[in-house]
DNA sequence: TATGAATGAGGCTTCATTCAT
DNA sequence: CATGAATGAAGCCTCATTCAT
């Protein structure tokens, strides 16, 4: 299948490079490795990206999810769903940030984690926030998903590893209304 | 007297190893790095302890922690103040656990993530739970803690950087409480 | 119109190649980079040329010079204007014939710059001597000529880096005449 | 004959490195091609020398040469006999300056070039000038005997290819005399 | 025809590890 | 026993060149 195709070529290098980046972290993950997995040849990395670092720079940039669609005392019960429920086969079946963690020995992979859970988490977090220390509270908040991403995903502990949306959903809404200071869902409508 | 100089090496080893591990994470340590730390020759790691991997094993074995001295209303509380405010400068200022998280490509890492994850938290969590899903209420503050050990340390998102154990106190407080379904204390008497 | 492109295109390559293989030497210059100096595919070289040594071949092939133009009493001294005042800018600043000993590792080269230095310079030089030895006396003096243009732009000495053709023409004179056994000025008439 | 002694492997391989950087100049010469020659393992170049080009700076560091030693008026003629006469085959049969004008590409190979003739041999001419223009004359005598290294050795022009001492000692001792402003001899006594 | 995607060899360098001494 | 010389695989990356389109 060798498709003379830039675009093609790039974006299945991209891929291949997402998914063993996420599994094994920047340094454990060599560019053949990355090429052997897209069927190509390990030049067009270069070619189209630079350098080894570059491509994971791309690899990590989009991480796609679309949180702020929905109502917003369902905001919390997305952000978890999308940490802990939904189908991230393509980054090695972990969330990307908590993936990237791996790679957090790099500065540059810090700072785009910290980035995307600024952004994406604490942000949006903020804005909901009823009373004094908005910042810390969505903070605090943010860290209990990324924490349950990692119980779940990287460390598999039993009861986590096998909860459903709706065993969590009591504890999402106590915890996140009180983290917030107002009512949250703990599950999403259909 | 060279038993005990062979002993000495060792220690030194191992802790050269232990701070290059935590900080740099398992690929991106070279034995020759922690040898030279260590102020020896990089071949006694191999005499010592086999392999980088069995040097890792070892290294990662015992994180001293003794987060059950102590009233159990605090537990949580020791708890947070061991994953966020101890100094931890012999693991490059981390957490081990979160530290180790760089290592969790490897599988024997995350095997031993997982058992002291399980036995220092969870299982600690587990007997202080008044009512059902003991084991998924316990997981899920273990998961709170950690959370919030990475976004302080590893993110190090900017309100959480800044934290006073006083200023957590109160979430601590509310969160631990509605977990485990019992009053507990946000803050250690003195 | 095609064909004035090609030409163009061409004499853009070599004189690019020109440039690069005279600063670099002939290992240290890609063809990609003559390419991009050229403002064209490389793979144009191949076709335009064959391969990378066809272009050194055809760059290195002529060096545009007419020494032989003026008094015969003042060629040595139009021949250290060639090689130390002129500008040789299109070579990198230094004579192409310096230049190209950089590249002086490849038989082919060798051949060039021996071609170069017996016919424009050593048998130039051969006619004009007086007695026996001549072909001796006039590699000699070629020999000075070549060593002066290193000494001045290679290797550059202080005091030969800022002569001026004045200060060099008493020592033209006299050494220049000695060797071929008759006077020969030591600067040319304006 | 794998001998497992340091300082034997490191002189094998600046022995090694000599022939091939002269030869082939730096850009060239592969880590392989010495080790190789060397009869050792690539790696040791980096145990031993830390990278090509530290090996390269010490394989060009020292140019065994003692023109100081004999009678003043004499000097001219063992310079020429060190450039032109003596066996340098451990440089592939050229003087190591004249060899290492193949790698002038590199800044650092200029200087050491620049140092070398600076300190062995303009600074010993200019010291016996008799006259104004000391450095002048006595760089452009230096500038000869390069150009004499450089016709003989690289360019193989036919006269001089075959010139044996006395072939070149009268025009040694008028050209060194008319320069220097005083009698110099043109070959050595025995 | 000419653009540029693809290739395979090889560049320097560092790795974990072994084996003489 | 311990030092360190040696090794071979593999790291990232660039090279000249070929071959589709």
């Amino acid at each position: 299948m060798p498709t003379r195709d830039r675009e093609a070529t790039r974006a299945r290098l991209l891929e291949a490079a997402r998914l063993r980046f996420a599994r094994e972290g920047y340094d454990a993950t060599s560019v053949r490795d990355i090429a052997r997995d897209a069927g190509v040849d390990a030049t067009l990395i270069f070619r189209y990206f630079g350098s080894k670092k570059r491509l994971f720079d791309e690899a990590a940039a989009d991480i796609p999810d679309n949180l702020l669609d929905g109502p917003e005392e369902e905001l919390v019960a997305r952000m978890l769903g999308s940490v802990v429920f939904r189908d991230w086969a393509r980054y090695g079946g972990e969330h990307p940030l908590v993936a990237m963690l791996r790679s957090s020995a790099h500065e540059d992979a810090r700072r785009r984690i910290r980035e995307e859970v600024c952004t994406t988490y604490v942000r949006a977090l903020e804005d909901l926030v009823e009373g004094e220390d908005a910042a810390l509270r969505a903070e605090l908040l943010s860290a209990w998903l990324v924490g349950i991403g990692i119980l779940r995903g990287v460390v598999a502990t039993p009861a986590l590893a096998e909860a459903e949306p709706a065993d969590l959903a009591p504890y999402v809404e106590s915890v996140a209304s009180a983290l917030l200071g107002r009512p949250m869902s703990g599950i999403p409508q259909p």
